[in-house]
DNA sequence: GTCTATATCGAGATAGAC
DNA sequence: GTCTATCTCGATATAGAC
């Protein structure tokens, strides 16, 4: 019935998260995704009524990821501050791949602010995801104004980071970032809960 | 002879300009360009060979129209911390665009590093422009240390602020990071050249 | 469920009249 | 120089056999 736990259905998601982010969605034909999954273009509209319908589904499994990733950070990293160092250092750990071809979630809403107005909305849920963490961690930090204000920022730190990284594919660059980012965020937590 | 000079030429690399910018450069089509001009489709190739021929004028337009926008900057604005701020402030000037667009340069460098490989090089020159007049002005303030690395922050600041502003078609938040950009510039200056 | 064919469309690019 | 007509290609999507 082509229920969500289908496994090439599965297949095929994975296949086009991989080929959106790094060609790009609207570069990204079907032939390019059968090529990876090794399955005939037109089985494709068994699984998917188009191919808007396959960009839905990658965006959901991005968000999937995304929490049950932080989920795990939560359960392995007990000191808030550390992870959101944690998350800083989620641009050194993938410098290769943002270098190349910039981050995930920043990219697709670019694109889409361009084309496709109606996808919008479901992409920058991605943004949401990793904001509404941050700042349960600035909270637990003891930080009570301006919270998401502040969240926002560090995505704007990083996501600056990765723009300017990727234009001239520079990793130095992006770990000098790294370093900022951190320094920053020294500035911002308040001194008693520094140094745990 | 179809030289630089020719006025339909830079009408269709001006039409070319607005259309890379808000549809994305993948995505814009001859007959898009042609609509705005008022030519025919098989006209384009008496002025240029191929699209990526248009995409290089664009660019080389980009850059010239920057360069004298800068000159004419340095021309109104005498102190150099009063022109990082109307850099700064360039975010506020144009934030319709900007947050429904993003930014000309930081878009065009994302596209390209996704597909076009080749022409990443030229689209890059577009920051470079905006990254040697920031440490010009940082220069005169007296910042002697890693001021081209305190240039390429303020650009990651600016390009962040796009691309979450823009993702959530936000301007209230791009004028905060339009705040928060210029509290960082006020603290990267060294006392003694503030507030003259 | 997966395949092979095919329909349909719009893209970039070319040829040649005017 | 600018046009119309056309070529070629690759894209999404559909129909129907197996």
């Amino acid at each position: 019935m082509g229920s969500k736990g289908d496994a090439l259905r599965q297949r095929i998601v994975a296949a086009a998260d991989e080929l959106f982010y790094k060609k790009g969605y609207e570069n990204t034909s079907f032939r390019d995704i059968s090529d990876e999954v090794n399955i005939s273009r037109g089985n494709f509209y068994y699984h998917f009524k188009s191919k808007d319908e396959i960009l839905n589904a990658v965006i959901d499994a991005r968000i999937s990821a995304f929490e049950s990733m932080l989920k795990a950070w939560d359960k392995k990293i007990i000191d808030p501050k550390k992870r959101l160092y944690y998350f800083i250092d989620m641009l050194s750990r993938n410098e290769d791949e943002i270098t190349s071809y910039g981050c995930p979630v920043g990219g697709l809403c670019t694109e889409l602010a361009k084309t496709s107005h109606a996808m919008q909305g479901d992409a920058n849920r991605m943004f949401i995801v990793f904001c509404d963490w941050i700042v349960t961690q600035l909270k637990l930090l003891g930080i009570k104004n301006n919270t998401k204000q502040v969240a926002l920022h560090l995505l704007v730190l990083a996501q600056g980071a990765v723009t300017i990284s990727n234009a001239f594919e520079d990793k130095r660059f992006l770990q000098q970032e790294v370093k900022r980012a951190k320094q920053w965020l020294d500035a911002e937590i308040p001194k008693y809960s520094r140094d745990e």
